[in-house]
DNA sequence: ACGACGGACATTGTATACAGATTATATATT
DNA sequence: AATATATAATCTGTATACAATGTCCGTCGT
């Protein structure tokens, strides 16, 4: 076994349910533990050199974000995803990026663009370099950096916990081409943040549903069966007015 | 002190932290708790009869929902709430409010639509005794109803904090009129109720707009001076599309 | 007199120990 | 032989004990 793990240095208090936390989450969002993996807290223990009460209360948090499915008394596994949650999780997305852009047109300062910008230059350095992580970290920050411009603090938890759903979706799909960056993203980033720049609203939430279509047409080429549902944009809300 | 609270008869294994969690969220949410006030866990564990360990437990999950808030190595204290928030809140309910009755109007099912009857008619009946906690729940209760017939298990999760949260607000906000009911919400209820047997996804959601609308307009008139900023519709949103 | 340093106290985080629940195994009964 | 029951083993939840951090207050120094 790898009792070796516990050679780490001393950790400063307070750090151990923290770092268990952000090792499993990291794990869990990166597919490097399987969905319906069971969650064995006494060996994460042994193997991470903490007892289980702080793996406990990593899970606990986890849980809560839907990382994790917890079973009273039963062990907990990380967390499965089915096509039906896979549908609500396109429609949600899609919802906030098409939100969170439009009101970052709106509400975005100077700061923000800058930092939108920063990002979107590293987002097509990690695509050139053929860097997985670096496009999905990308790709993250770049969503996170709109929703903040964007103003409204509940938006952004929302968008960051579907960022972390969405990035397990994201590996789970890039796995069928070797982890070959194929990232068609970008079209759809550039044009929020030449949206953003021109603070044009409508422009810029029809980029953002431009961006959660092309994510959801990849996903559900490769997921459903051709012919199957079509979930490349949220039915039920598209509808509520015109883009521009 | 209350160590008489150890009479609790025997717990069954695997329900302190639950009930720990549920007696603490409850406090919070009906305001016994004032935000703010530090939770001293030993105190609390004396108070119900169990150790720290399930209050701990009880503590993280309620910071991961946003009603409490822990600082490491520091005590936790009720989350307070400020006026960025509320300016927030109000505009995440109204996309809520709105979405969900859209999305109920076309995907429920008989069985959706006959729960939404019968909640609207135990709200009526919560006014007419002037009760307030049965107003409140049945209000609760109502937008659940709605959120499960949209059929978006995401959108259920995000209106159950969001309704979390608002009982808060709305408690405060009632007592000012020492906790007599006043409440406007049966209009907005019944249109949406009106709208979704008739499977009309544009009213469904006009009155959704309209149910928002109303809260937001008593909590400002009541939170803000006159005067200040308006927060009735959500400003960003509101105008992406016409409704009818 | 005001501020910085230091030690005692209080409180939080972690580990270990124990008890209740669930699962697996073996035996018995039909 | 197959199912059911009892018993053992494993694992989860809770309690207690310990360690480290933060807080409070007094003293010392400038």
């Amino acid at each position: 076994m790898a009792k070796a793990a516990a050679e780490a240095a001393k950790r400063t208090r307070g750090m151990s349910a923290e770092e268990v936390y952000k090792t499993l989450k990291s794990q869990i969002i990166r597919l490097e533990l399987a969905p319906g993996t069971v969650i064995d807290d006494v060996a994460l223990g042994a193997q991470l050199g903490v007892s289980r009460q702080p793996i406990r209360e990593a899970i606990i948090r986890l849980a809560g974000e839907g990382l994790v499915d917890s079973n009273r008394n039963r062990s907990s596994i990380v967390a499965s995803f089915d096509i039906s949650s896979l549908r609500d999780f396109l429609e949600s997305i899609s919802l906030m990026y098409r939100l969170t852009s439009r009101q970052a047109a709106t509400n975005r300062r100077p700061e923000h663009l800058a930092r939108i910008k920063d990002i979107l230059r590293i987002h097509s350095d990690a695509i050139d370099r053929d860097d997985v992580d670096g496009v999905v970290e990308a790709n993250r920050q770049f969503h996170l950096a709109v929703a903040e411009a964007a103003g409204n603090g509940i938006y952004l938890t929302w968008v960051r916990n579907l960022l972390d759903h969405g990035e397990r979706i994201m590996r789970l799909y890039l796995r069928q081409y070797d982890n070959h960056v194929v990232d068609k993203a970008m079209e759809g980033h550039r044009g929020i943040v030449d949206a953003i720049a021109a603070q044009d609203p409508a422009a810029a939430e029809a980029a953002g549903a431009l961006d959660a279509k092309i994510m959801a047409e990849g996903l559900t080429k490769s997921f459903l069966r051709p012919g199957g549902q079509d979930f490349s944009v949220a039915p039920s809300f598209a509808s509520i007015g015109r883009l521009t």
